[in-house]
DNA sequence: GCGACAG
DNA sequence: ATCTTGTCGC
């Protein structure tokens, strides 16, 4: 009768439920329609981003030996000058594992409270663009953790990779580490184009030590381009400051 | 069986 | 993410 149900595995992880997996690529699909990969405030246009005051960034820092405890963190940084102004670390319970392509399920509720507890605090110091650890369009689906983070708060972000992630054709092979390679200048960089023939993000040299490139893409409300040059004008080394912060906490 | 796998 | 020390170079 049911005794087949009762048998399967309820092992949280990669073996998670089919069903849940496609239910996450549902409300994937279904928040990627409201996405927005273009300027949409006025300072993105500027050439020295006149009328940008704060640049946010947030992160999950996660404990050794346990994996469902971890600490979420929001900072805020002033620009151009990039002190910071408001820094926030509250311990959380994650309930979902961490699945590639699935990231956001498991860091995205913790980051949001973050945000809904600045607004109730001073409002005045919510950052006008975040960064994200992780990426944005440059996903499996076209939707990872920073343009997930970008609906559910409203906000402009960017995704920020540590790593490639290889989709779309893309692949950290010999060709890709050639044109790293030819990144000269902090600043430089280049376009980072699927087999689809889509643009998916950035690989920047993002200051002028750095070796290894960190790989930008657009999470929302903010174009490809301003990202980019935003990305280099916050870095000191080669993890931008706004996340770079965070491990000073 | 093998490679890939943001954090 | 983390496992993991020293070493070389600026």
């Amino acid at each position: 009768m049911e005794a087949a149900e009762e048998t399967e595995s309820r092992a949280p992880g990669p073996a998670m439920d089919e069903e849940i997996l496609q239910a996450w690529e549902r409300e994937q699909g279904i928040l990627k329609d409201r996405l927005i990969t273009d300027n949409t405030e006025t300072w993105q246009d500027s050439p020295q981003f006149r009328g940008l005051e704060r640049v946010g960034g947030v992160d999950l820092s996660y404990v050794k030996e346990d994996d469902t405890t971890a600490c979420a963190s929001l900072i805020v940084l002033s620009y151009p000058d990039l002190e910071v102004i408001y820094e926030d670390c509250h311990m959380v319970t994650l309930d979902a594992p961490y699945i590639a392509g699935f990231l956001a399920f498991r860091e995205v509720p913790s980051l949001v409270e973050a945000v809904k507890r600045l607004q109730e605090k001073d409002s005045s110091l919510m950052p006008q663009v975040l960064f994200v650890d992780g990426n944005g369009v440059l996903h499996h689906r076209g939707f990872g953790v920073a343009c997930h983070l970008g609906i559910l708060t409203g906000l402009p972000t960017i995704g920020v990779a540590k790593n490639l992630l290889q989709v779309d054709g893309l692949e950290n092979n010999e060709s890709h580490r050639g044109q790293a390679k030819e990144l000269q200048m902090g600043g430089d960089f280049f376009y980072l184009k699927g087999t689809s023939g889509n643009v998916l993000g950035a690989a920047l040299k993002s200051s002028q030590k750095s070796v290894k490139p960190v790989y930008i893409s657009v999470g929302h409300k903010i174009s490809l381009e301003a990202a980019v040059k935003l990305v280099h004008s916050c870095c000191k080394y080669r993890v931008p400051e706004p996340t770079r912060q965070i491990y000073y906490i």
